[in-house]
DNA sequence: GGGTTTTCTTAAAATTGGCTAAAAATCAAC
DNA sequence: GTTGATTTTTAGCCAATTTTAAGAAAACCC
């Protein structure tokens, strides 16, 4: 997987650069806007995701993604920011990005939506579907029947894990373990009150039954559709 | 499938039995050293599997590990201990365990570590079939000519039981054991009920012969299809 | 057949586990 | 800090499940 990478400030740029490599990425830098949108244009598809900086001398990030956007739709771009206003962060999204992170950051952070960005073209599934629902996890976006649905942070990695396994029993040891990262406390009713929020959120209301199927004693399942 | 843990802590005890049995293993729990070895030892060739804790007031884990081995080579031993020390884990395998993990662990690894040792015991089958009737533990659905029949955990269980031992005969008491509780009351008769459900969900009204057969004064089987 | 034991069947009681709403706690944005 | 959103806890309720109990039926033995 290749990265480009826009930033100017030489050493966040080296600290970035290697940690990548480390993880086995191909990283090219670019210390300045101009170079960065050449790069990115004259080769574009040889990238499969760009970390832009949002202040750069000459041309600034925003101006870079409007620009890349115009030519290629599918670039993954997230940006890194020092920034902290959510104008900025819903600003960076409307211009094309698909992620922003904000300075300083943890490089295992940023690691982590990497991979999520890159998850697609890994060749990993990334849009699930269960009848009139879809789930796309690239644009971490959540539909019913066409329309978006809000789903919270733990509300969407709850339903991941059912559309996951759909077909197949998800036993509530198992959502704590996957989605609430918990061990050893067994006490909590907090599986209910989630399903309670997917169900009625993404149910039509007049519906007869539920599209997640309680297993009494042993958990949920979503139906393969059959 | 059957584990005895032994821990003294409760909470943590309860997350693993519960989560365990969820799995499908039936699981005693020994809040002390010495009530653990009693079982352990007087009942030693119905256990599977032992999950010793470390530290335990009264005996420790270690002692009981050796008196255990003195009696018996082959009873798979894990151990989970809190100590972080490579001496430690070395040492509990020499003593005679058979693996080791340490706390807090995630109950995936310790579920994946379980099932390596019982490979050789348990064949991996999720799909059991008798006649028209099929289970699948993976969906943890039941069909009778391919439509689904709605089963609680304890007639799931049982069937399962029966299935897995298909062309034997399961005895009441083991029976009681293994799908109930072993310290259950033995003159119950939640056996017969349990049996009667299944018949009654599972038969097609007009059969001559049930697919369980009663075998009178010991318990039940289903006959091998030959 | 008659007596005894065991299993079957049914109904009712007891218990459990999940649902829901609402309150409390936590977190994040400003 | 204050506010609003999200997450977690709590508790009452209800329905499904599990257990008990008891009479009926079947199987076994003499």
């Amino acid at each position: 997987m290749r990265i480009l990478l826009i930033e100017d400030e030489a050493s966040i740029a080296n600290f970035i650069k290697e940690g990548l490599e480390e993880e086995g990425f191909a990283v090219d830098v670019a210390d300045n806007g101009k170079k960065g949108l050449e790069l990115a244009l004259n080769i574009l598809e040889e990238y499969d995701l760009l970390l832009l900086d949002w202040m750069l001398p000459g041309l600034s990030g925003i101006e870079i993604c409007r620009a890349i956007r115009k030519e290629n739709q599918h670039l993954p771009i997230i940006f890194l920011t020092a920034k902290d206003t959510a104008d900025d962060a819903v600003f960076a999204l409307e211009t094309g990005a698909n992620d922003f992170i904000r300075k300083p950051f943890s490089f295992e952070e940023m690691l982590a939506r990497i991979r999520v960005l890159l998850r697609s073209k890994r060749g990993e599934q990334t849009i699930f579907r269960y009848k009139n629902i879809e789930m796309n996890l690239d644009t971490h976006r959540v539909t019913k029947n066409g329309e978006a649905v809000e789903l919270t942070q733990k509300e969407f990695s709850l339903l991941e894990y059912l559309l996951r396994n759909k077909g197949r029993v998800c036993r509530r040891t198992r959502i704590i373990e996957k989605v609430w990262d918990i061990n050893f406390d067994h006490s909590t009713a907090v599986i209910d009150v989630y399903i309670n929020f997917l169900r009625k959120k993404l149910e039509d209301p007049g519906a007869e039954s539920s599209f997640i199927t309680t297993i009494r004693g042993i958990g949920y399942r979503i139906n393969d559709e059959t």
